[in-house]
DNA sequence: AATGAATGAGTTTTCATTCAT
DNA sequence: GATGAATGAAAACTCATTCAT
């Protein structure tokens, strides 16, 4: 089962390309976070991804690239990440759990977060295109366990609320990697977590009153 | 009553000053839309502005300087139409006025505001710090508001939700111009302020019952 | 009579770009000459001219433009030289003149045309297509020449000939620059033009008899 | 008769190099023409043969090699093909005959002679000899017919005109190869060939008046 | 105050060549 | 003999900033 590569190398060996990336997306994503994507320079990159500058290049073809990848790798992790839990099988636990285990996830991935947030605007079109379909799936997953909530009857919202209500959930969980700086003075991540997924359960089957 | 200058200039008359740096933001603004501003050049940002290089740098001393202006200049903007509205009265009907007032103008300035959250790791950690502060006097407004509607008995709400929920008002309203992409397809701006402020209060007012 | 630039240029004053262009061309004809044009860096050519490689970029876009000025320069300075003597009189004396002129040109800027011809390839297409359009000025200044001889009764080729007479004198002028490794051995330039200009008369004017 | 290689590889079975040095002159001649030498890469080199770069090293030692290769092939090309007509009988049929064979293989060849001459320049000091030396011998072959055919009475020109007469010869062929972008308009490869043989047998012939 | 030519450090990217497998 | 991943020197080009006019 070939993985189809989005970003073409001139290496062959398939193997050693994902090896290799993830060298550099790690790598990347340590310096991408301290200095941003323009600040650091693709020598650096290499660099910290332990080859060197032409064998950077063997992998990618820009720059531009890199970021690719890093937000590629993000997406792929938490899809990876939430799609254990998720069977839609439509009861409000399952969707609990979904709600928390996407905020756990922020959290642990906060600055990769507000990197893609910040850096994706370096993004060509194309490229810009398929991040922006990805959160778009993010978005889709939640609308499809509020649906099959609706479906199994835990839940009674209008349905052209849901994809206001899957946006809901996808923003405030984010919020607490942009704003961490603010809110980390008054609330840990578990106590955030916890207030956040209660309210937003209890404001989404508030309508079934 | 002089306007003490965040940003050195070696021009002595202030509202020169004031003038140039009028020029030279909304040409920034402009150019940092549309090419973000790392790949914008101070060369360009000169001549959109109507002046030469030589002359930008007559009123500021190094690029990041305009980045900061702009910031600056958004937050301005913004607390003035917004203090309009508020005199902390204390009434539902002067929150839901804030609210949406607010909502309005993150759809009046969607680009001034993904431009801000997108670039402002581009500043320096004193400049950062500063427009960090301005966006907790935002968060703080809103406090202040809910503050005296609970003080009134309009709202019944624990002192230790004010903040959250104040970020909460905060990171919804700025939702739109970060996924308008998104939420354009089912929404009008009109409709998505309407849903958002009446959940909002029902959301707020809801721990009365 | 402001003369229009074939090369954009950053720098406004047009003067200022003549003279700095005028450096640019005698460093990099030098250059090209030693180590041809790929050999030959955009830094060497800067310091050859006698400035920064930054200021070399206010001048041109990109190296290949030097490559273009060069070419234009040469075409340029043949003109110039030989529209002195031409005036399409129509006499064989003209004709002689002109072709004796040329064949000093090509002697005297030998490592220029070679140069011309050896690099051309690394010009962009429509650039090439300029170069072009300028040899053929060249065949035309002797097509013109033949032809007023013609006219005048002092020649007597067929039209259709006149061409291909155009293109001898003028490949047969460029053989020194081009073979002069070999053919010096044997004869001096003087020794070489008198030759060449006696033969051609006499290939032309036999079919007189 | 083992042929003495020009350039070194580290293969030893000299059929296996003249069979992958073949398919190496073969596809870079064609990548020379469309690229020119310096923007073609020795990878693209190796692809178009169809080998690996590494393979491609074992047969060269460095990139300007194969310039000498494909020059030293174009050369023996001609010399082959030409060598079948000529016996150095000394009859002005044979010289026309050895004319126009050299004009079709111009002809046929065009691209090779350009890339040739537009390229050698990139050869290093000893293998620019070692062509030049190849073209003299062109010459020289013309030399000999033309000698020939005074020693035996049909042509009756100075000694001392025979080599500039022979490189006449070879320019006026090559003429088309470097001026076909203008000649094609006027006259098909064989009608130039047909004018070319005729007005060069006529111009040497005219001195035996 | 305004101008814009000059600067050169810094950046991305390429590509000939090597060498371990 | 063949392969192709790794290397890093070198090249083109950019652009924030300065400063003489």
């Amino acid at each position: 089962m070939a993985k189809k590569q989005k970003v073409a190398s001139s290496v062959k060996d398939e193997s050693l390309i994902e090896k290799r990336r993830k060298q550099m997306i790690q790598g990347a994503v340590k310096l991408f976070k301290e200095k941003g994507f323009h600040r650091t320079t693709t020598r650096e990159i290499a660099k910290e991804a332990g080859f060197s500058i032409g064998t950077l290049y063997e992998y990618i073809r820009a720059k531009e690239d890199v970021l690719f990848l890093v937000c590629d790798g993000i997406y792929e992790e938490v899809q990876k990440q939430l799609s254990t839990f998720i069977v839609e099988e439509g009861t409000l636990e399952e969707l609990s759990i979904a709600i928390r285990r996407y905020y756990e996830l922020v959290h642990e991935m906060s600055d990769e977060f507000v990197l893609m947030y910040q850096e994706s605007k370096a993004l060509s079109k194309d490229a810009l295109q398929y991040v922006l379909k990805k959160e778009l799936e993010m978005v889709s997953l939640f609308e499809r366990i509020l649906n099959a909530c609706v479906k199994s009857g835990e839940l009674r919202i209008e349905e052209k609320e849901i994809p206001l209500a899957a946006h809901h959930i996808i923003v405030q969980g984010q919020m607490w990697a942009f704003r961490r700086w603010a809110l980390a003075k008054q609330y840990s991540s578990d106590e955030y977590i916890n207030i956040q997924v209660e309210q937003l359960l209890k404001g989404i089957t508030r309508e079934n009153a």
